[in-house]
DNA sequence: CCGGAGTGACACCGGTCGGTATCGTTGTCA
DNA sequence: TGACAACGATACCGACCGGTGTCACTCCGG
């Protein structure tokens, strides 16, 4: 993961700052994901982390940007993965099962609770809500990944399969341990290879 | 809906109690499904309503026993509507098509925000809540429904695929209005069959 | 090794939360 | 019609919410 040559890691000073920042909305993260949001007062936040609550209101004006911060971070972290899962396989059928073997495996680990973005929607009816925005954004690119690997698996409809195969994926983020008793990968890799080659039938 | 003739509807007496419970229950949906459920105090179900917080707290004991009661009722609405989806149709091909575009137009009515079960469930993390196990029965009691209806069509492997569908339909409805675009009954109908056909293909 | 930005600890704010107690009023049913 | 159960209104409770102010200390770059 961090063995491969990247392009920039310009990160030998982390300062002080940076690192209580970097604590306070970890340890926030963790506990948004684990309870919900509404659930999780500032003050917990403030006791789990060690980070005092004035300095968190320094580095994130309201709790609403916490958990703005909260959601991108899962954001990126999520894409970072799925580009993890799609990089063994060089042909796009293998990408997609790749992705599809990722996904059955976190949706099936000890405490996963669904998909953070949908979360915090469920939480926050007001979609003006900045959080709302990272979401519909998140959503909205993994139908836009999910075409292009359409597109390259040769299938003639790729929006349309791409948003099939995007709510499997949705799908499986909600279901989470109701698929225990399933291989979940598999069930999951069987059912995007059954759409993609449906894919203009009528 | 109501116009067939039931086993039993004896409700010629609603008493003033069963009426103020009735209000206040279906206020609190409301509310609670528009909002969130966190995001809605008892204070704000007392003005909507137009009953009184004493009266509620005699139906109701907690804000969790409303809760659940919320649940149970969304869980009874939408068997009735599901009855009423694949009525229609006699072969079971047609009853699934019926499904999918009941869920597409249900998903993309104006004020659609998910599945109220999921998003209860995203909102309590304490899997032991009462409202919880509503929530996890309404989802079992969907898979055992659709294996039902994939037996029928002759499918084989239909506890498979019937996750495989159920699957898709809890992904749109986590979409709702993502699916703008798309004609989501028609695109729910071309994935279900598609896997219905692929069922037992390796 | 010194100065200042950033820190942690703590007290505190008004507001709102779920829930209770009291009491006068109203509907219902014998 | 009378008596009682259930109602609505209101005031209130302790707990907790997100957020602020103060201040002594500590880390870090120059």
């Amino acid at each position: 993961m961090s063995s491969m040559p990247e392009t920039s890691q310009p990160q030998p000073k982390p300062t002080r700052s940076a690192r209580s920042r970097e604590r306070a909305l970890a340890t926030a993260s963790r506990l948004f994901y684990a309870l919900g949001v509404r659930a999780v007062g500032m003050e917990q936040i403030v006791e789990t982390s060690g980070v005092a609550k004035t300095t968190i209101y320094r580095h994130f004006p309201t709790k609403d940007a916490l958990v703005e911060a909260f959601l991108e971070r899962e954001d990126a972290e999520f894409w970072s993965q799925w580009e993890a899962a799609i990089s063994a396989a060089s042909d796009p059928h293998g990408r997609i099962v790749g992705l599809c073997a990722w996904i059955g495996e976190r949706v099936q680990r000890p405490r996963y609770r669904g998909c953070p973005q949908v979360n915090v929607a469920a939480e926050f009816a007001n979609e003006t809500h900045p959080a709302r925005a990272i979401a519909r954004r998140h959503k909205t690119e993994m139908h836009r990944r999910l075409a292009i690997l359409c597109v390259e698996a040769g299938c003639p409809e790729p929006d349309l399969t791409a948003m099939q195969i995007a709510l499997l994926f949705d799908g499986a983020f909600v279901s989470g341990p109701r698929l225990a008793g399933f291989e979940a990968g598999a069930l999951l890799a069987h059912a995007a290879g059954c759409l993609l080659r449906c894919s203009g039938d009528r």
